[in-house]
DNA sequence: TATTGTTATACTCTATAACTATA
DNA sequence: TATAGTTATAGAGTATAACAATA
């Protein structure tokens, strides 16, 4: 064998990130299909929960999305009682997104879900892979800047 | 402390993966733009070369989206000079999609973007975690079904 | 004048459905 | 009549830009 045959693009990280994400996403996206959630919305209650920002701008860059779209997730999660705006009345432009008892349980709910979703995706991975590539991921996370695990104990 | 605080939801593999994806498909996509290739065109041209699938229709299959899909990244790949459609002379509705030189070029011009992101992602982790990592998704790759590495030595 | 949140608009991506040609 | 591919159309999702209220 001569030169160096590259290493296939399809068992890059870059690339496995990718497809799995999409398949990922689209698994516990039918997952939470019954309670009417969508993963985005999902995360910007997660983000919540996780402490990551208090006003609404603050939480469009902790998600990395457009003000606008924290708007329009929030005026859904609103309707569906997950959340409530609240003016700070030292500032009163801002509006701090507080959860609800609803929106915890909610949350509750989709992070057993997602137990399940992983579950069918970790089958084939004994327990030593299992937790070895959840720390690899929790470590690519925290370094990427994404909503990490919450600080500690909370309740 | 009390009951099972449960296991938040950002750290499962579901969110993990998913929010992962996203980062890891965004910076591939400003890798690759340069190339005049977005993520799905390459995930076309590196199932082609796995040797996925012949045909346009067993493509969407293997790749999970829509028959129109492929039609369109065809489209833009053949106008790139990337593949070429070739009638299959047995069953004349049928078009196979090979790669051309320049395809294959440019798959191996992604796959080498591909590893730069790969360890601007990866910096945190040690050689051994890394390996770890690579092993698991693999694992979860094939088992969800995805375009897995290539048979085995291909030229 | 600058900033937070909101609304209006437009763009990208992808799927569904209708159509053409072969079988 | 059924199937491979194509085209046309529509929908979801998201961003950009204009606007309103407050600072």
């Amino acid at each position: 064998m001569s030169a160096v045959n590259p290493p296939p693009l399809t068992s890059s990280l870059a690339f496995r990130l990718g497809t799995l994400g999409t398949v990922a996403t689209a698994r516990f996206a039918a997952a939470i299909e019954s309670r009417g959630l969508k993963p985005k919305q999902v995360g910007l209650l997660a983000a919540l929960d996780a402490g990551a920002a208090a006003s609404q701008l603050e939480l469009s860059q902790a998600m990395g999305v457009a003000p606008s779209l924290v708007v329009s997730l929030a005026d859904q999660l609103e309707a569906l009682g997950a959340l409530r705006r609240v003016r700070d009345s030292a500032d009163r432009r801002r509006q701090a997104l507080v959860l609800t008892d609803t929106g915890r349980e909610l949350l509750a709910d989709c992070a057993a879900l997602a137990q399940e979703v992983d579950a069918g995706l970790a089958a084939a991975l004994t327990p030593a892979e299992r937790e070895a590539l959840r720390s690899a991921l929790g470590i690519l996370a925290r370094e990427a800047g994404l909503p990490a695990d919450p600080p500690a104990a909370h309740s």
